[in-house]
DNA sequence: GATGAATGAGCTTTCATTCAT
DNA sequence: TATGAATGAAAGCTCATTCAT
């Protein structure tokens, strides 16, 4: 019975935190009280500070629970056996689709990040800077962002070959994942369509951009 | 005194406003109650309601009069005398530095429209469709936001010389305005710092992203 | 209407402390939620907190406002035109009898001091090392409990005639206000009956107890 | 194995109640939940029902302990072989010491008294006469609390010598047990500090005050 | 005996909004 | 216009107790 209770526990923290993902994707961080997280996902309101120690704990474990997945699946789609150019454009529209096609995800992404994100003085302060829950310090020890991981193995091969131009990696990073992110959003929300072969003109554009 | 108390009373409203900024730049939109606006300004509790419906009306009203600066600011930089490529790279270094230079407007706008931002269904709704005040309907009416128009005024010059790639107007927007906002955040939070050379880079970066 | 209304916050803020006091005195301090005191004292929950910061911030109120009543009442009872010695025994019954007319008073002293008093390592600290508040900020500044100051003039004045014998003050203290405190307390409870004449024997044994 | 199951039985129960005993004088009666008391025992939060019926019999289990443990330490001190005089000092002592020793002990005794102890209409109710449980009950069964009982003897030794005055039994224990619990107290918080000789001079003022 | 996940009522506190003055 | 005391629903969180295993 060993397998069941871990499977059931394990299926009682998931449900919780999909609810929380859910609910704020559809209200909105502001309108998602811990109350509607119990009814959604049928735990009880108490139950949940037995998975987590606040609500700020739930959110920071969500948050990384979609880093983690998001940099899974974009890195799943890095082949290094692929010459460099394809690799490039593959990689743009792996993060691409990502983000098409989890809406909830990059709401939940977007709003947990802008509500950490405040200024201080002359100084904005990223919610890297602000939480300081266990798993933000587990995350700071390394150097990137885990999504961004793929996209920094390929930069570098790219700096090998003198193939990019001599840009700082975080610029190179928001021409090609942030612009990616930023328009899927705007697909998602129906303001935009982008069919494949413009898709792959972008990417391309893209490329331009970095490419020396 | 007619035009004495007609600046009295502007000058209440702005300091609202202007409190409401600092605060939600300062502690974040969540944790900025009427009440702490209401110290902030030195308008009692009671007078807000007299200037705006309610907190959400303060807010739209907020974001309007930052969407309008910051159009005004990035227009006025714009010279239809100066060559393309030159107007280009003036228009991109203007919204980069009106970036940095506005923080507390940065950090707003980024909130206010993340928290309006949510998925419904398998759709995204944007905080366009969701707020129905007056002033929304009013910005509706007209097909881009306002800070925009700068840069579409110039697309269009563009693109009647054959120098632009056949790329939707939205990701023009994107290669744009939308890296020079995100690059500006990075370096108002000191994750990166960027000289006078590289800006020009990056903007001759996004030129070819763009440029045929 | 300046007096009335200033009159109409005074009654508020006092309802709510008099509330505080009955309920604490009936169900005690662990059975008094902040609902109750609401209730009884015909406030909302919400303003409770317009006038105290926290409930701790209340329950220090109410302990001030007692110290103090107690201070004035025992203090109004002592004539330094009187011999010493009857200075002594009015001094007694005077605190024996504000114990015993004020039992809610002594209930919530008792329950609040032993709730404030625990042990750290091999020490016990008292209420007065935990609370920080303002209130006990500015009791600390003084050397002596407020309701001590009546009697410790009365001792400075036995001293100087070399009636006490050479004992600490707190003994003398415990030997007078804390005899009194208890056995009213031990009256009031039912426990025991004292009548005048005893009274005046116990007095006496004080006396005797501290008197050279 | 039936003597060692007994051991352990009695082990676990004791260390819930020693757990108990430290949360409380540690953080105070309001702030021990049940999960720190199974956290600090080692015992999980269900099997403490098994030994007690709720958290009330667990204090007063807890209650009555004490009050046992205290009764045999001051009884042992006495020794009816030595003069009368010398007896009172010895108890006297022995009851500051136990006080001073047993901080814990002491701080959960005061609080538990003071949060059971409440007014209702007039009239005080002591905690006797509010918790109905089986321990409470086999007490009143006695005349007195246990730890006076070694002290009722001497005092009923005492009269029979007529070396006592003329005061209710209630008192003579104010001007003993209650008179050294309460230094011992102030000693133990720091406020205090007494030497032997100047406690020997404390135990003849109280004798002072109660012989004739 | 023993576990610890689960419950859910109840706690303190917050806050957008109202309204008598 | 202007005030700020007052409201009360709702928020995040706690905790004594239960019960399936």
């Amino acid at each position: 019975m060993r397998a069941g209770e871990k499977i059931h526990k394990g299926e009682k923290r998931e449900a919780i935190l999909q609810a929380a993902l859910e609910l704020i994707a559809e209200h909105g961080l502001q309108h998602t009280p811990m109350s509607l997280i119990s009814k959604r996902s049928g735990a009880s309101a108490g139950i949940i500070y037995h998975y987590f120690e606040s609500k700020d704990d739930l959110l920071a474990s969500l948050f990384y629970r979609i880093k983690g997945d998001m940099n899974r699946a974009i890195g799943a789609a890095d082949d290094p056996q692929q010459p460099l150019a394809k690799r490039f454009q593959s990689l743009w529209l792996s993060i691409f689709r990502y983000c098409l096609t989890h809406p909830q995800e990059m709401s939940f992404l977007e709003q947990y990040e802008s509500a950490y994100c405040m200024v201080q003085g002359d100084r904005t302060k990223t919610f890297y800077d602000m939480v300081e829950d266990k798993f933000h310090q587990e995350m700071l020890k390394g150097e990137v962002a885990p999504e961004t991981q793929a996209l920094y193995n390929l930069a570098n091969d790219l700096r090998r070959e003198d193939l990019l131009k001599d840009l700082p990696l975080e610029v190179v990073n928001e021409f090609t994942l942030g612009v990616a992110h930023r328009l899927a959003r705007q697909e998602a929300a129906g303001l935009l369509h982008l069919d494949e072969a413009t898709l792959k003109d972008i990417a391309r554009a893209c490329w331009d951009a970095i490419a020396r």
